[in-house]
This record gives C-alpha cells, sequence and structure tokens, in this order.
DNA sequence: GCTTTTATTGACTCGTCAATCAATGAAAAC
DNA sequence: GTTTTCATTGATTGACGAGTCAATAAAAGC
C-alpha cells in the first residue's frame, strides 16, 4: 500500500486541513486529530511529518502568506504605474482567493500565535514589511514626503478591514472592502472626488 | 476569616488577572489555575463565582469593553461640535488606559473568542455599532452622505492600528496612532494639510 | 531473496486541566 | 447557642489530547 513520494502529497494536505479546521472552529483550539482526520490519514503520522502541532501552523501560516504573496506577485506582473501597482496589491489581498471566511479566521488567529512564538512573529513581520515598503516605494512618486505615513494608514486600513471581516457573519465582499481602501488612497494622493 | 461581601471584590480581581493573564501570554491558552493564583485565590473560588472558564472570560471582555466606553463618554462630555466629538473618540481609544499592551492583546483575544462564542460575538458587535453610529451621526454634519463610508474607513483604520499594535514589542504609542487617524479624518473631511 | 527505506497506524503513556465535592471555619440570624 | 448562610480550599474525578512506539507492509536497492 504505501506509495513512494508520499511526503509533499500529505504535507500539503495537512496544510489545507488544518486552514479549513481553524477557520471553521475560529480557534487554534484544534486537535492534531481533528485535523488529521481531516486530512486522511491517522494523527500519527502528521506528527510524523511536523513533529509538533506548532510546526503544523507554523506551516499552515507560511502556505497562506506564500498564496498572498505569488497574488500580490501576479497581479503586480501586469500593471504599471505608481498608482496601478497599489491598487493591484489591494486587490490581491482582498481577492475571492485570499478574502474567504477560513483564510481571514486564519490569518487572525496567526497573529494571536504570533503572539507567542517567535517564529510566527518572524514570518507576519516579513509579510508586514514586504507590504509596507512596496506601498511606500510607489507611494513617495505620488505623495512625496508623506509616502511612509500614507502607507502605515493603507496598510492599517486593510488589516482593519481584515479583522472587522472576521466578526461578520456573511460572505466577505471583497469588492466592498477594496471600494474602501482605494477610496482612501485616492484622498491621500488627492484625487478629489 | 471568611469576611462577608467578598463577591464583587472576588469577581473584580479575577477579571484583573485575567486581563494580565491572557496578556501575558498573548493567548486565551490560560489556565483558571494561572487566573486564580493571579487573584490570589483558589481555582475552586474562581469556579465557585463563575461557573467557568468561559463565563470569566466573557466578564473580563464585559469589563474591558466597558471600561472602553467610560472613556469615550468620558472624553465626549466635555466637548463640542462634530469633529471634536470624532477627535474624542478617537483619543478615547488610544488613550494609555485602553492602548495597553495587554488590554491590546486581550481584544486581540476577543475577536477569537467572538468567533466560538455568540455571547462574546454580540458584545462586541454591540461596540462597533455603538462606535459607528456615533461617527456617522457625527460625520453627517462633516461630510454629508459620504459619513457612511468615512465612517467605515476611519473605524477600520483604528481596529488595523491596535492589530498592528498587537504585533509590535515596543510599548504602544498612543500618541502615533491618534496622529494617524486624525490625519486620515482630516483627509476625509477635506482639511488639505 | 534478503535488506533497507518509506508509509502507516493502533495502542499506549503521561500530563494537564476544567469542574466537582466534601470539609472547615466564621459571621449573621433568630 | 444553635442554625443557617457565606467564604474558602485541598483533594479528586474524568476527559481529553500531544507525542511516542512498536508493529505491519510495501516498495526499492543490491
Amino acid at each position: 500500500m504505501p506509495k513512494l513520494g508520499m511526503e509533499p502529497i500529505r504535507r500539503a494536505a495537512l496544510v489545507d486541513a488544518t486552514i479549513t479546521e481553524i477557520g471553521e472552529n475560529g480557534t487554534l483550539d484544534v486537535t492534531v486529530s481533528q485535523i488529521a482526520k481531516r486530512a486522511g490519514m491517522s494523527s500519527a503520522l502528521a506528527h510524523h511529518y511536523f513533529g509538533s502541532k506548532e510546526q503544523i501552523f507554523i506551516a499552515a501560516m507560511r502556505h497562506t502568506l506564500s498564496l498572498y504573496g505569488a497574488g500580490v506577485r501576479g497581479a503586480l506582473a501586469m500593471t504599471k504605474g505608481p498608482r496601478g501597482r497599489i491598487e493591484a496589491i489591494i486587490r490581491a489581498g482582498f481577492s475571492t482567493t485570499n478574502f474567504r471566511r477560513e483564510v481571514v479566521a486564519a490569518w487572525l488567529n496567526f497573529y494571536v500565535l504570533a503572539q507567542a512564538n517567535s517564529e510566527a512573529r518572524a514570518l507576519l513581520l516579513i509579510y508586514q514589511n514586504r507590504m509596507r515598503s512596496n506601498f511606500v516605494h510607489d507611494l513617495r512618486q505620488l505623495v512625496g514626503m508623506r509616502a511612509e505615513g500614507t502607507a502605515e494608514r493603507i496598510a492599517g486600513l486593510i488589516d482593519g478591514l481584515y479583522l472587522r471581516e472576521a466578526l461578520g457573519r456573511e460572505v466577505p465582499s471583497g469588492e466592498e472592502a477594496t471600494r474602501q481602501v482605494l477610496e482612501a488612497l485616492d484622498l491621500e494622493i488627492g484625487f478629489a472626488k
């Protein structure tokens, strides 16, 4: 029965299951058995591949972050000009892939994880810094020396809308959120409406 | 030894201890014993007064929210005019009482709790709605029909800055955060700088 | 064909922790 | 002064869950 080369498949299945499970329960308070069951294997196997529950979480977080990063890069590749680039980053964050209930719940819980786990914190900081430096770079050409402040506010607003979405009962509306952030962006760069 | 009328004192001590403990660990993953010990009593007594761990959390949340609410009311009482009122609300949120590491961590975790516990969710929604309606009311006179959108953005930014603060290692700077939100507010109401 | 490697799990260990309970003592009520 | 009520805890129960391990089995290597 043992097919060889299962490791990557099992790992991926566990990571997926972890995010779904966190999303469904809204907490990191999920058992390895739950995750393993959803991924279609025994909890022993999950431990075999990841060593500990914490490492499963970290892997799930890495995956979420890298999905997000890929979305941003993809969007950026097709765009030119500072304003367009910023808009692309914003849109990527609220795309249907990223702005889903389970993913939002996972993000929220990753913030909690980052409070206690320095590896998790480091990952989140990398993501934050990358986003900030992207914004600052492009904003410089639009708002000059106000770039830093504007970047903080736009990034902060994005995070805030994510957080608020975590509370809503409905399916997240990426369009609505995108509109809000773009509106704030336009105010910042002085497109009077 | 049993002094009478201990109930309110014990309850308050437990609530305080809960927030501190959540803040210190960054998680809801704290034991009743930890909390009780910090509050200077046995875990049995904690159960005696609150019945369950969940109820301790809810009480801690209620307390945090009502502290916040009191801060806002206090600030509002001394102010007139829509712009001043909005500024007061913002300042109250980032005041040294509310914008402390432990309290920020507690908020973050209350959001997580709200995912799983409908009582917690209801509490948070009340707070959000109150804040939004405050903002909308005052903004109406400043930005007319744009009030709803602006309120969402300002409230979202506030939440976002809270969330981001949870990650920082340093002592939260309420001034900096306040400045950011006020800047966004001024852009919204058209005070070109 | 034997040996090593990879995949896989059921059963088990060991801790931890929420919640309960019976017991103790002290104030208040009567 | 005796009974009730409030305050308090040590000890215990019962569950649950992370992580380990020994055992099984199939592929790959030699």
